[in-house]
DNA sequence: GCACACATTGACCTTTTGGTCAGTATGCGT
DNA sequence: ACGCATACTGACCAAAAGGTCAATGTGTGC
């Protein structure tokens, strides 16, 4: 046992119904964008009356914006322990990887996300600029030196990242679209290898890498 | 003159109302998405009354899908006329090119499509189905010609053009955090020759190509 | 077992929504 | 100039939205 175990019937229904409440929350706004969503179907998801969810949560904002939050500061944001010694061919793999995967297997995430920002992120302006950031100019230097030092190809390092933020992300946003286009009905455990490797193999050859082994 | 160009004054006012409600619709389904706008706000930006949109489109769900399709039908896909003779990089170059103005000129309707598909695409599915996959079906016929004729290297067609779309799009739908991260207020016109010479670095290299001069 | 704090809820409120409609204005053909 | 079809609108409606609240249920500490 590794922290205070010990509660309350109460406080673990408190935390229970909150918890359900929130994944009962980010399943229906991610599903149909903040204004999409109605209060009320989240209570019903959630299984509780709509008063209560608003005992726990004071609005709508409110709630939306811890789901946001919360989704957000779950996410490692990768690359975190990575300096100019490491590879940058096995590294930028590995992330397109992670990438992929997190885009297959918990999508909504990256819609809600991606709804978010389209709307010109009114809830998460302040996460990006004091959390993403500061991570960005350090990805920024990580790259730049591994171009100084000859380990890559010399492109702007913001539109690297960018470049595989938008291919990884695009098979969670555009799942419809790419299905569609694909003609399948789901994605298939293979998909993921496949989408990897194609990514990597444009990305990682397109700044002078070769893909790992 | 071209076509009938006399034209009463019921016509003109007729065709030009409902050209300023479309553009108004456009706006502001893009802005906040099929849920977040709402019919007085459209019509309140088009300069008429809310029932003179019902009068022109029968509910919100047609204005809607007539805007989608307005937009739809107006994209000239591209890679219209490309055979296998053409030279596979210019042609890539050019359609990167074009992808990213069109990005950073008419973000609203890149926006617009985003929010569709995200939604599962309620209302393009059919297009995509009928207009889209062929297309798409095309332009893989085309891009495993050129690789089998050694001109490129093997990769996924599918997963390529997937790139191509998602690192151009990446631009107009999350603009927000693409500037936040550049730390810009907005897009500048030497950011369009940055962003297509960044992009084609990576795609064209990645698949064997050189950027054409 | 009792009192207190907290959890939960149905009923209710206001505002906004998409949509309708009866009535009015307006340009056209005669 | 007049009548008709079309364009346009303010007033209105039912439904659904977010949110409140008084009342009721429920564990906990004493």
């Amino acid at each position: 046992m590794t922290e205070e175990i010990k509660q309350n019937k109460k406080e673990a229904t408190r935390e229970k119904n909150q918890q359900l409440i929130l994944a009962a929350a980010e399943k229906i706004f991610a599903q149909l964008g903040y204004d999409g969503a109605s209060m009320s179907m989240i209570a019903k998801e959630a299984g509780v009356a709509k008063a209560n969810v608003h005992y726990y949560f004071t609005s709508k904002e409110g709630l939306y914006e811890t789901v946001l939050e919360n989704i957000v500061s779950s996410w490692n944001l990768g690359l975190e322990e990575v300096t100019v010694e490491d590879d940058p061919a096995v590294v930028l793999y590995k992330y397109i990887q992670y990438k992929v995967i997190l885009s297959i297997e918990k999508p909504m995430q990256s819609r809600l996300f991606a709804i978010e920002m389209i709307r010109g992120a009114p809830f998460l302006q302040d996460y990006i600029r004091k959390n993403s950031r500061p991570w960005f100019r350090e990805k920024y230097e990580l790259l730049q030196a591994w171009m100084d030092a000859g380990k890559m190809d010399q492109v702007d390092p913001n539109h690297l990242l960018f470049t595989i933020w938008s291919t990884t992300q695009y098979y969670a946003d555009f799942e419809t679209e790419a299905l569609l286009l694909l003609n399948k009905y789901e994605y298939e455990e293979s998909d993921v290898k496949a989408i990897t490797q194609s990514i990597a193999q444009i990305i990682l050859k397109g700044v002078g890498l070769s893909i790992p082994k």
